[in-house]
DNA sequence: GTGGTCTAGACCACC
DNA sequence: GTGGTCTAGACCACA
């Protein structure tokens, strides 16, 4: 239901992939991520492309590096990266589907019965 | 997250763009929508994007034609794509949303409570 | 008198001669500046480099940007990058004039002295 | 502000580093300093490019030669360095500060108050 | 090996 | 025309 969204470009898209991994728990504080290289070949893109979004990160404080060993996630790079992810949603993404909910007419009452029943037994 | 892809083909967003116009009763049923060439101009896109989004909506039922006049909202046009959207909004969009929700370990009587106060972001 | 001091990149050299403009206020603020691809041609350089340059200048909210126009000189901009400046300057230039003077026995007086000495017309 | 200029060569840096041994007293008259040969596996740098740094000691008179010795630190060497960084210092470095100090305007008595406490950073 | 910078040239979206 | 992104490939400094 998004109308002529624009795509967010490529290296933003895995900024949010290396966010994901962080605040999933699989790379964890003081873990040394992929290297530039490395990570720019798994994902079939160019160096460049991952350098930019791991200066990103690095910006917002979610990451750090050291010349000529490579990228690791600092401490307290969860929590950082929650406070921007959580303020990027509520200013963004949930206004956006609060729309979308009053254009398709869905009672909050509905999501909220849906919201235990797919997944009952998740963690 | 997969790369180089977007996010959804134009003429799908076009007829996106006609079902919300009918849901947010821009086009009410009855009323005669821009034509295939009209809309093709305003869009900046080519008339055959714009045809094949007619299709697809006419094929829904949610568009009717008439030969040499043009297309039309048709009756229960509305409630037919209100139907369609919802399909999809639940099926798609709500689980991915519910996932977010849980990775940003945002709680659900967050989202309550700003739901019926929007524009007073919290965080 | 530096030892093995590194060479400043390209980038962040741009960047400083941008800030220097505005600070002597060659450049005023709501003027636009030259585009990426007009200082790349003048400073000989490549247009990347420069936009790397002026991204830079954007984060700190000293220039700011209006697609397919340019980029313009914000209002505050020349309060923003005196004070960036001057946290640089205090930060790092300073300690190492101040040890330069001490390796070299230069006495205070004879700087104070000096100060107002060759350029006495000046504005 | 010009571009792809290596702020000094090699050699003189060497050349510098070398005086500020001396300025330092880390070095002191009479004592033989590093063979050529040594101290370009030090800096990593070739042997003519430290060659070339002690060539040009030699010849302003604060390193001397003794063939098949080695190069020492000459009587007066601490005073000659310092003449030249003196001269060096005032005629480029200051004039330099003095501008930086104008543009930035900082005030002079800000640094005379900083100069005897320093690492209490100001700003 | 690592990251960091730069170039050359391409293509896109916006105005 | 403007900025923005991406690629390909190069070279450097650091470890």
């Amino acid at each position: 239901m998004d109308f002529f969204r624009p795509p967010t470009s490529i290296y933003l898209q895995i900024a949010d992939l290396v966010c994901e991994r962080i605040l999933l728990r699989a790379w964890k504080e003081g873990d040394r991520i992929p290297s530039v290289r490395d990570l720019a070949v798994e994902l079939q893109v160019n160096p460049n492309t991952v350098m930019r979004a791991y200066a990103e990160l690095q910006e917002k404080g979610i990451i750090s590096n050291q010349r000529g060993v490579g990228y690791f996630v600092g401490p307290e790079s969860r929590a950082k990266a929650l406070a921007i992810k959580r303020e990027e949603f509520f200013r963004a993404e949930l206004p956006r589907m609060f729309k979308t909910l009053e254009l398709l007419e869905v009672e909050w009452s509905e999501l909220t019965r849906l919201r235990k029943a797919p997944e009952t037994a998740a963690e």
